[in-house]
RNA sequence: GGAGCGGUAGUUCAGUUGGUUAGAAUGCCGCCCUGUCACGGCGGAGGUCGCGGGUUCGAGUCCCGUCCGCUCCGCCA
């Protein structure tokens, strides 16, 4: 059998007898000389066979089609003068082939392996094919080296992965669950777990201390670039810990994981900075901050101003601010009604802007300028440092649609400017400080931001004891963010009745409500609950990071697509009526189906 | 639920203002070739222009509908 394989071969291997065993990668008949090279996982050898060698086998060597099975046994031999090829590996040696088994005869296959394939729908039918070429097995390894870089890591801390149940509650909270019927209870269901979150807090209620897991979870909602309605996340959870042990704790673990998935050196501390600052500064809670562009505060300049716009924001207790986009003061029709969309699909009513085309204001072109007063220009000048070709754009209103607003357009200007083309920098951020709670526009009531779990910042808390639920309290929450995606987040928790039993009432959980479905939870906490806190991080957007891929589906060997299907087993699918009969579910057709 | 982009040979794509027989590259098949490595040369096969309807003397091209794929918004504690 293989005795190498096809990436191991050097000069120190000439005049060994070696077998080596995969995939026809190409043939080069000659018809006298006949090359073919081999592929297995690891790269390629070039077999060469002569008939002076062995007649049969270069006979049998003709008829070798792409992607066919072979095992080849030989020479290793020196490549003659001149023939040596330095884009392999093993470009120094080649096989001198006397016997060919042809294992398996391969069909002409759908797609060459060695070209792009733009048809994504192609690659997800064959995906065990589109697997073959270099750049989807190469994601998978890496992706391989995350996870056991990962597991080393928590291991070698004290961390014990522990797996937990994958049929499970629905909770009422959060994203919508996927349902599995129960056949032994007709009529209930379960629910498969959009993270394994009650269940590690019970872990460490149950003594456990240290956990994590690489933890499959779902959610029923729409698909994107990155999101799936399956994926994973690495886990973790631990009792006796501050805010700070966990961010020094994932810091040391993405250190580890990018140093050996990708050979990439990292900073061992990231940057911080608070919601409240991220949202000020680049109007995101995962600010991309590998170019510039900041949310610049306007309040002092238009406190007074005539242009209602402006004044009237801030009169009825909002915002003004201003991105510079440098040197885009070329900016296309076109791309100010796009920009202008992406505004008002936030809220805005508009987007003012000035396109800066020379020194002074006349030459300025913008729907607003004439409504400004010279003083007010001047001191915006100065504010935003504005130099001919910049592109000024505003936004009025309330401070969290404002932030969100010039937040999505600064990306959008990043973008048609081509800020980030050629950028290889891997920029860690902490985002620190979240809002325990959030008014939801549809009920008036309060939601949790992270989740109800979500432990108050210490000064915080009494406030929240004493004079209940309000947006401007902070949580013990962050997110850690890479080049404007956030990788992971979690929090420090609540462990005591009370103050869980507090939060469900600001959620408007009642009672009753809060027994029947947190009740393992309230209970669980009166027994001696550690404190404890966590962090899960995205593993699929990680590793679709270290391997600079725009979708998660690169580095998933079998991901779905836009439609939540699998193209190629053809999921999901309906089902023999007998199982239905069993589960005792019928179907209903949509209406005027 | 909404918006945008796309669908032409096995694959990647081109196809002008609507106009003769829809092209190229690659792959595939056959023949030739004893040092190639994206081997080369010669020849050949290969098309429901996603699908349905409409406008027109004439539709790959224009219009309507529909299906499929991708991207984004909503949604994703």
């Amino acid at each position: 059998m293989r005795t190498h394989h096809c990436n191991e071969l050097r000069s120190a291997h000439i005049g060994e007898t070696v077998t080596l065993i995969g995939w026809v990668n190409t043939v080069r008949d000659h018809h006298g000389v006949i090359f073919v090279d081999l592929r297995d996982r690891e790269g390629v050898t070039q077999a060469v066979f002569r008939p002076e060698e062995n007649a049969e086998a270069a006979a049998a060597s003709h008829k070798l089609r792409d992607e066919d099975v072979v095992q080849i046994t030989g020479t290793v031999a020196a490549r003659l003068e001149g023939t040596v090829n330095d884009k392999i590996g093993t470009g120094e040696i080649e096989i001198v082939a006397n016997q060919l088994v042809i294992v398996n005869k391969a069909d002409v296959l759908p797609f060459q392996l060695d070209k792009e394939l733009s048809n994504e729908d192609l690659r997800m039918r064959y995906r065990y094919l589109d697997i073959r070429r270099p750049r989807m097995s190469q994601n998978l390894r890496t992706r391989h080296r995350v996870t056991k870089a990962t597991r080393d890591y928590l291991d070698e801390r004290g961390f014990c992965e522990i797996e937990t149940p994958i049929l499970s509650k629905s909770t009422p909270e959060g994203a919508r669950d996927f349902l599995v019927p129960s056949r032994l209870q007709p009529g209930s269901f379960y629910a498969l777990p959009q993270a394994p979150q009650q269940y590690k807090q019970l872990l460490m209620v149950g003594g456990m201390e240290k956990y994590f897991q690489i933890a499959k979870c779902f959610r029923d909602e729409d698909l994107r670039a990155d999101r799936q309605p399956e994926f994973t996340q690495i886990d973790i959870e631990a009792s006796f810990v501050t805010q700070e042990d966990i961010i020094s704790l994932v810091e040391g673990l993405i250190g580890r994981v990018f140093k050996e998935a990708r050979n990439a050196d990292i900073p061992a501390k990231f940057d911080r900075l608070t919601y409240q600052d991220a949202m000020n500064t680049y109007g995101s809670d995962k600010p991309d901050r590998r170019f510039g562009m900041h949310l610049t505060d306007l309040a002092d300049v238009f406190a007074n101003s005539t242009f209602k716009v402006f004044s009237g924001a801030l009169q009825s207790g909002g915002t003004v601010k201003a991105i510079n986009a440098k040197g885009f003061s070329g900016i296309t029709t076109g791309q100010v009604e796009a920009l202008t969309q992406i505004a008002v699909q936030a809220g805005a009513k508009g987007l003012a802007y000035i396109q800066v085309r020379g020194e002074t204001v006349d030459t300025w072109r913008s729907p607003i300028t004439k409504f400004l007063s010279p003083e007010e220009l001047e001191a915006m000048k100065e504010k935003l440092n504005i130099e001919t070709g910049d592109l000024i754009l505003f936004g009025a209103g309330p401070w969290d649609q404002v932030c969100d607003i010039l937040g999505r357009v600064r990306l959008a200007c990043a973008g048609y400017q081509n800020l980030l083309e050629g950028n290889e920098e891997l920029n860690f951020l902490w985002v620190t400080e979240f809002p325990l709670l959030a008014k939801d526009e549809e009920t008036g009531g309060f939601v949790a931001v992270h989740h109800p779990f979500t432990r108050p910042l210490k000064e915080d808390e009494e406030r929240f004891m004493t004079e209940g639920p309000s947006t401007d309290l902070r949580a013990q929450a962050y997110d850690v963010v890479l080049n404007g995606y956030e990788l992971g987040g979690g929090s420090i928790r609540i462990h005591e009745g009370p103050l869980q039993s507090a939060m469900f009432k600001a959620l408007g959980i009642s009672e009753e409500t809060a027994a029947e479905e947190f009740g393992h939870i309230l209970d669980a906490f009166r027994f001696g609950a550690p404190p404890h806190g966590g962090l899960a991080l995205g593993l699929d957007r990680l590793v679709m990071l270290i391997c600079n891929e725009q979708s998660i589906r690169e580095v998933m060997a079998f991901p779905k697509n836009n439609k939540g299907s699998d193209l190629m087993s053809q999921s999901p699918a309906e089902v023999d009526p007998k199982q239905l009969r069993d589960l005792r579910i019928t179907t209903v057709k949509k209406p005027g189906a």
